[in-house]
This record gives C-alpha cells, structure tokens and sequence, in this order.
DNA sequence: CTGAAAGCGCTTACAG
DNA sequence: CTGAAAGCGCTTACAG
C-alpha cells in the first residue's frame, strides 16, 4: 500500500481490479446492473487506495454540480450568519454544497461574485442584494444563463424572481402602530435604500402606521441611508446636530438601531426616557444590550432553510412561478427600550426579557 | 441575439467566429500568441452571448479549482463569522472561493464534510476542530491525500499540520494573574475538552498563573465542556447546584461565559459583586452585555486572513514546514464584569468600556 | 453482468 | 499567429 501523492482515480481502480472504468464507475454508485460480488471487490479497493470520486469530472458529464452559490452582504452580520446557517443546514442534507460570497454592499463586487459562481457552474444561486444595488440588468442576464436564483430577505425592486421574505410592511406597521399606541407622536424613521425591498417596505409601513392614527409624515424625521450600525450612527448623529430629538425612532434593522444606541450612550441620551429605540430582525446582541431592544423579529434560520429548500426544488425540476414569494412570520418582541412597555404589555404582548 | 437555454461553449464562439477552439480560449485568457485584432472580436463576441467560462471543464485538465474548503463548528458564532469573513476577503482578492461547511461540533459530520471538499478537489482545506474530535486518524489520512490543510484556532492535540492561533497559554495566564492581582483566590475554570488545543492550552494558563502565586489547584474549581453557550449554561448550574460559589470563573471562551452570564442573571446572582467573570475571544455581543464582559480579545478577522494567506502560499508551490505555525497577538480587554478593575486599571491597562 | 466508444468543455504540448 | 491532436476523470448510451 503505497502512499502516492497522484490522486487515485477510477482507471487506478480499474487496473488493479482488472476491470473496465465503466463497471468500477456502476459499482461505486451502486447501480443495479453490478453484481454484488464485483461491487464488493470495487468498494474494498476504493477504501484501500483511498479513492475520492473527482465530483469535477463528474460534474463536467452531468452538468449539475450540486453546488449552490450564497451572496450576502457580509457573513459577519449575525442576521446573515444565521440564515446561511440555515441554508447549510438544508443543502448539505440534500447533498448540496454551498459557496460563499459577501458583497460588501457593493453592487459591483456582487455583479462579479455573480460571474465567478457561473463560471464555477452551480447549479443556483441565492442572493440578498448589497444596499448600493440599484440596476437590475446584471439579474436580467443572470435570468437568460437559465441559472435559477432565488432572493431572501433583500431583493431589487423591479426585478422578479422567487424569494423569502417576511410582510416588511406588516411588521413594519405593527411596531409602529405600537410606538403610537404607547403615546408617541413624533416618531422618526431610519430609513433604507427605496431601491431595495426593505427599505421601501419598512418605510411604507411607517407611513402606513402614521397614516391609520392620522399623524401627518414630517419628511425631516425620516433620514435614509444604509442597513449597517455605521448608517444608524451617521443618522443619530444627524439627528442630534438639528437639536430636535424624537420621541421614539425606528431603525430599519437592528443594526442601524444598535448604531444609534451606541450615540445615544456615549452623548448621555437615555434610552428609553430621552428617547425610544425599536429595531428590525431580533437580532443575537439585541436582547443582550444593557438596554434591551425592541424589535420584530424575523426567522433568520427559517428564512435560510426556506431559500435553500425552494432554490433546490427548482433546480431538481420543479416548475416554480418566477414571482413566487414565501412569507414567513415575524413576531414583535417588545423589550425596555422602547419604554413605557409595562402597562400595556400585560395586556397585549408576550414580553421577552433580555437578560 | 436569441436567448438560448443552452450555456454558450468556446465550440459556439469558434463556430460563429470562424476560429478554433484552442484561438478562442487563448483570447479569453489574454495569451500574447494571439493578435490584438482576433482577442477583440472574441472578446466582443463573447459579451455579445453572455458568454460565462466552464471553469469546472478547465479545472478538470489544469487539476486546480481555486476553490478552498472551509470547516467551521458553526457559522452562527460571531468569532468564525469573523474569521470566515477575512477567509473570504483575502480568498478573493487571490482569486479562490471557499465552500463553507459546518461541523456542528460533530466529529462524525466533520469527517464527511472532509471526504465531501476533497471530493470536490479544493485546492486547501481550512478547518477549525469540532470539540467533539479525539481521533486522529482522518486528518492522517488527509495529509496522504496531498491536498493541504491548516488548522486555525483549534487543533487537534497529536496532530501535526500548519496553523494559525493565538498564545493561549500566555493569555490564559496573562487574565488569570489579573485576577489574582485583583485580590481573587478561589478562581474556578469553565474548562474545553483537552484534546483540543484551546481547551487543554487555556487550563494549562490558568494553572500556571495559579502555581505563579502558589494558590493550589482545587480539581472542583476545574468543570469540563464544551465550547458554546449552553456549556456555560451546564457548568454554571452545577456550581451553583454545589451551593459554593467561587470568588471568580475564567470561562475558556466567550461564548461559555455568556451561557454562565445567563444563569447569574436568571438567578439573581451579581456579577461581578457575587462573581467575577472572564472569557476569551472578545466577540461582538461581550462589550454589549449589561455587564460589559472582561476578556482576551483574538484577532479574528486576522485569523482568517492569515490561514487564508498560509493555506494558498502553500498551494501555490512554497514550501512550508508541517509544524508551522503563525501565532498572532491577544489583547487583555478589561471591561466590568470582572470587579475591582477601577483602581488597578489606572496603572496597567487600557479600559474598554461597554457602551 | 461487463465493456468499447463517445463526449462533457476546456487546456497543453506540438506543428506549421 | 493559428490549429489538429490528445487528454483531464468521469458518465451515458449502445452492444454483446
């Protein structure tokens, strides 16, 4: 038994078994035309020389690869950690393998994340678009590869393609209705990109919610940027330099909301008393916070499953409607950040004590 | 220009071109043989059919797919997040993407996912242990395969293979003797399994600093887990069970300090008052705590760069030594958790404040 | 049940 | 500067 740095391959096999590469190839996938006999011959010899199939080779003939490409902004986001979790989770019971990409928030990182994953032939992509994102042509020609890909939680407005989500505008409104309900009137929103689904979505369900108790929209109260802690900076910052503090402000995700709480720390703002903070997505730290966040939360894990469970069905056949959209359920977990809660709470909602 | 289901092959642009294969695929590959003229029709004609490279077919022949395999024991946990984040920008920017794969702490999974990455013929794998490994034989059977490897954060004990880590004998040293100089003696230690490098480096620290100062070792103070949060969890509740709380804990990371933070808040118990608390690792949430976590912060975004860096220099050609090993630099963090850090910090240490 | 032929989409010598 | 031949390691018809 040698140790050879050559890779052993089926010919190898082959050779020692005295065997044709056709009938080693059958018995190693278990075909049925094999004898049991030769199958077990085959199998032995693989495990002796170590043989790993060369799924590359294997993969050329076959055209599928097994492999799906992820684009996230960033993996180190724990809302994305845990929804390419999910997605891991469900490809590698499949038999998928999943390649990683981050964008940056950067569209033209994620137009060429787009080309490697193609040239790398997987067999589908799954995407949440980068904030800058704005052209929905790269998606348009990544239609006419015939790869199939499916959105999560981000997608570009105007371009159509199946996707998981949750009702942004539903939650969005709810957690403001709830805000209102507590006696805020003046009540800021940190908006997203309108060119990306939740940015416009959470917004509209601001508006919404403002809308349904009659409270005109103050253009000045809302401040848009980007989905990251550095853009709930820049905007609390904004806000402090008016000198016209909110009563309450909603972030369009934790993160932006976990920016403007650290201002709010280091200026001597306090929260909730000087001003309410609610967030989006729930994410781990939010419950953690010497103040704990209140937010809607989202089902990062069940968004990843759900992704990677429809991309697969479409790329093993299924015909899947192009504007298919699963919804799943957020759920508004009120915590000490947005004040006021105790009253109300026992009537209303669970609370979920950060600890 | 007809959108055609069928991927475009360098046959279709010869044919439509009135070249050969082998001009066509010299062209796109930029080879100095082919005239300027011919390298611009190409180049056009292959944007005009959104033409993307096979590089599976060409990976096949040139036996390098600038892939690398990634195993972490779970992306959900901010510190991998984090590595895999610097895996990925350095990864790249050299022109190789990772297959991420998630051991769950489960040796068994680990296994498959190795047999799955060379299958896939990653150039390089890069692995952190899951805590459950204690044979060695895989990773032998591995290093025969040729295709190479590096350890990041946690190895294997007994088993010899590049790697990139922290001193986590000195840094477990360097926290505990800043407990004891606080005026600590009776520290228990929320200890990893010793057959992996994090778990038996950071007990043989504590030691040290114990033996140090000439404070016996009480073999009650040492409990044995695992390395995530619900660890933390079992350990603390078995201290208390015990009904002797102990003046400090040095847990073996982070996330085992926050499972044994959970249980102090649950039931009432003050840290650091009732408890002083440590961890290692500094990931994000440990600043964001009520009671801001004291720690030895890893340079996790650097890990990952480093193991991305040594794995492909390897590939690359360049001899490395199997017992290399890249030891990066830790930071004492002293934030509240710990007690007493007022007075003492003033002389010795920079303070990181929780916000 | 086993094997010879052809081919997946490229690249690498080798010729001219 | 361009191309014909061979081959990377497999699988898929087709024969026997």
């Amino acid at each position: 038994l040698k140790l050879s740095r050559q890779k052993v391959t089926l010919k190898d096999l082959a050779k020692r078994l005295n065997l044709s590469v056709v009938t080693v190839s059958r018995a190693l996938n278990d075909h049925p035309d094999v004898s049991e006999a030769t199958k077990a011959r085959v199998l032995s010899m693989a495990r002796k020389l170590n043989y790993h199939p060369n799924s590359i080779a294997r993969s050329l003939v076959q055209k599928k690869t097994h492999t799906i490409g992820v684009i996230v902004p960033e993996i180190y986001h724990s809302f994305f950690s845990e929804v390419v979790s999910g997605v891991e989770e469900v490809a590698s019971q499949a038999g998928y393998q999943i390649i990683l990409c981050q964008s940056n928030e950067d569209a033209e990182k994620e137009r060429k994340n787009i080309d490697t994953l193609l040239s790398k032939q997987v067999d589908g992509i799954l995407i949440s678009v980068a904030e800058s994102d704005r052209d929905p042509q790269p998606f348009r020609s990544l239609r006419q590869t015939g790869t199939p890909f499916v959105f999560f939680d981000r997608y570009l407005v105007g371009v159509e393609a199946p996707r998981v989500i949750v009702d942004d505008v539903e939650g969005a409104q709810q957690l403001v209705e709830y805000l209102i309900q507590l006696g805020y009137q003046r009540i800021a929103h940190f908006a997203g990109y309108p060119q990306i689904s939740i940015g416009r979505d959470r917004l509209v369900g601001y508006q919404k919610a403002l809308a349904a108790h009659y409270i005109p929209v103050d253009p000045h109260l809302i401040i848009e940027g980007g989905f990251n802690e550095r853009d709930g900076v820049v905007a609390m910052e904004e806000i402090l330099t008016r000198g016209d503090l909110p009563e309450a402000i909603f972030a369009v995700n934790d993160p932006v909301a976990i920016g403007a709480y650290k201002v709010c720390m280091e200026k001597g703002i306090r929260v909730p008393e000087d001003v309410a903070l609610v967030g989006f997505s729930d994410i781990d730290v939010s419950s953690l916070l010497a103040v704990p966040l209140t937010t809607m939360r989202q089902p990062a894990l069940q968004i990843g499953q759900e992704a990677a469970r429809l991309l697969i069905r479409i790329n093993e056949g299924e015909e899947v409607n192009p504007s298919e959209e699963i919804v799943l359920k957020t759920e508004l977990i009120v915590r000490r950040s947005c004040g006021s809660a105790i009253a109300w709470q026992k009537r209303h909602v669970k609370v979920h004590e950060g600890v």
